[in-house]
RNA sequence: GCUGAGGUGCCGGAGCGGUCAAUCGGAGCAGACUGUAAAUCUGCCGCCCGACAGGGCUACGUAGGUUCAAAUCCUACCCUCAGCA
């Protein structure tokens, strides 16, 4: 991987660079749209291109399920597998130790049990532990079928390379919100110590003749306390690893206690590695992201949304509308029955040029596919697109300018 | 015309003397969703008053009746559907 920073914003700490793999070079800042199982739901390649996507995120524990890493590297990588030939990320596995752990139950580092919580209870949930967390990894029962699988770092990095993605993820242990002090170093440290042999199996695989030009993350965790971000953030730095991520943020914190770990981080990173910010974000979180100088961050936001009836939106349309939160539009509620204007004004997208809301809230109410492939469509194009002017903002010197345009105040 | 089954809230469909303004679906109305166990989940969903607690009213084809009490029992009528003529 090379990475270049090509201009830095004067006020801020933004910053357009290039991102050159094997498989195309990414501009940031990019917004990496997620999609778990090789795809980005609801859109082909060919939607992707069109849109002007960059790379996206798939994940190290769904296709290790399903269908397998040994088959996508059998069929010749998941580039091959997918028809997508530009850059890939993957991420670890890591925050499925979050997120299928997540609910009433008890984390477990050795004989220490600490006690989580998360709000939400979501059905789909059974009751049954999903994960059980060790020093030497973690142990998963299939969501999908309940057998038994083991994910360590080892592992998760042999994974990612037999799926051949050009950035990986080092297995992190994602702590979920609000956590101790105590338990967030306790995890932090062995977040560190599966980093340090994530980067020492990659080394080893790295020399197989196989291989193509496949790059590592070091992730950072530490939670919301600002001793533990920093150390965490010196260690990962320290790793050499390609670039770095910031993990363990979005998982219940308010805003501004996100804002503040990107705050507390900054200073101890190298300014020559990309920075990507993990699961971020919302149109305000994407500012607030670029000007602490994050290049990349994927979400699933555009993505679900889309599936559940709500649209992204400039914060300009969403006032007009009255949206009860800012840059959403539920397409489906019946003031859109008979609006034949598109999602959004100021939007380029072939949906926005060539649908109207009324159309669009029809397919919602009739549970048509093709209202999920068109908000989906729309929804990536619209952030792609902002990253697009994000970039564009930085180069001129107008990013400041551009972050209050797109203000959700007032 | 005879025989049988049935008529419940926007729709489908439970309930078969009190705990029924009525289970459960669907539709409808709104909300949530941030490294995807998510095309998912949550709330509301007869009318009126109340911020809430709660209170009042009208309701289970229609009209009567039995009972302290009826969507639930009885009688008549009206209407559907199935089979036979």
């Amino acid at each position: 991987m090379k990475f270049k920073v090509i201009k830095k914003d004067r006020q801020t700490k933004a910053r357009v660079g290039k991102i050159a793999l094997a498989h195309g070079t990414i501009e940031t800042p990019s917004f990496v749209p997620v999609g778990t199982q090789a795809t980005v739901k609801a859109l082909s390649p060919r939607d992707l291109h069109e849109i002007g996507v960059q790379v996206f995120f798939a994940n190290t524990y769904h296709l290790y399920l399903r269908p397998g890493a040994d088959l996508i590297a059998k069929i010749g990588g998941i580039h091959k597998f997918m028809n997508w030939d530009n850059p890939i990320m993957t991420d670890s596995g890591g925050f499925q130790v979050f997120s299928l752990g997540l609910g009433k139950y008890k984390f477990k580092i050795g004989d220490e049990k600490t006690k989580v919580f998360f709000g939400q209870e979501r059905k789909g949930i059974t009751g049954e532990k999903l994960v059980e967390i060790s020093e030497d990894g973690v142990e998963f029962k299939s969501h999908l079928d309940g057998s038994k699988h083991i994910l360590n770092p080892e592992k998760s990095i042999e994974i990612q390379h037999k799926l051949g993605s050009d950035i990986m993820m080092s297995f992190d242990d994602c702590t979920p919100y609000p956590c101790s002090h105590e338990y967030a170093k306790l995890s932090m440290e062995r977040t560190h110590r599966w980093a340090t042999r994530c980067v020492r199996i990659h080394r080893k695989l790295k020399n197989k003749p196989h291989n193509l030009s496949q790059n590592l993350y070091g992730v950072i965790q530490g939670s919301i306390y600002e001793d533990l971000r920093i150390k965490s953030a010196q260690f990962i730095d320290s790793l050499n690893t390609s670039g770095i991520a910031i993990g363990g943020v979005s998982v219940g914190e308010s805003k501004k206690e996100m804002y503040q770990v990107l705050d507390f981080v900054n200073p101890y990173l190298s300014e020559d590695k990309p920075r990507h910010l993990l699961g971020v974000g919302e149109i305000d979180d994407v500012f607030a992201a670029v000007e602490r100088g994050i290049d990349t961050m994927d979400c699933v936001i555009p993505t679900r949304w889309a599936r559940n009836e709500t649209l992204i939106v400039s914060p300009e349309t969403s006032r007009k509308e009255q949206t009860k939160t800012p840059c959403r539009l539920s397409i489906k509620n019946n003031k859109y029955i008979e609006d034949t204007g598109p999602i959004d004004q100021n939007c380029d997208c072939y949906v926005c040029k060539n649908y109207t809301r009324a159309y669009l809230n029809h397919l919602y109410r009739s549970g048509e596919i093709l209202g999920i492939y068109l908000g989906t469509f729309h929804n990536v194009y619209f952030m792609t697109e902002l990253f697009r002017k994000i970039r564009e903002s930085i180069l001129e010197g107008k990013f400041i300018k551009l972050k209050k345009k797109w203000s959700l105040q007032d």
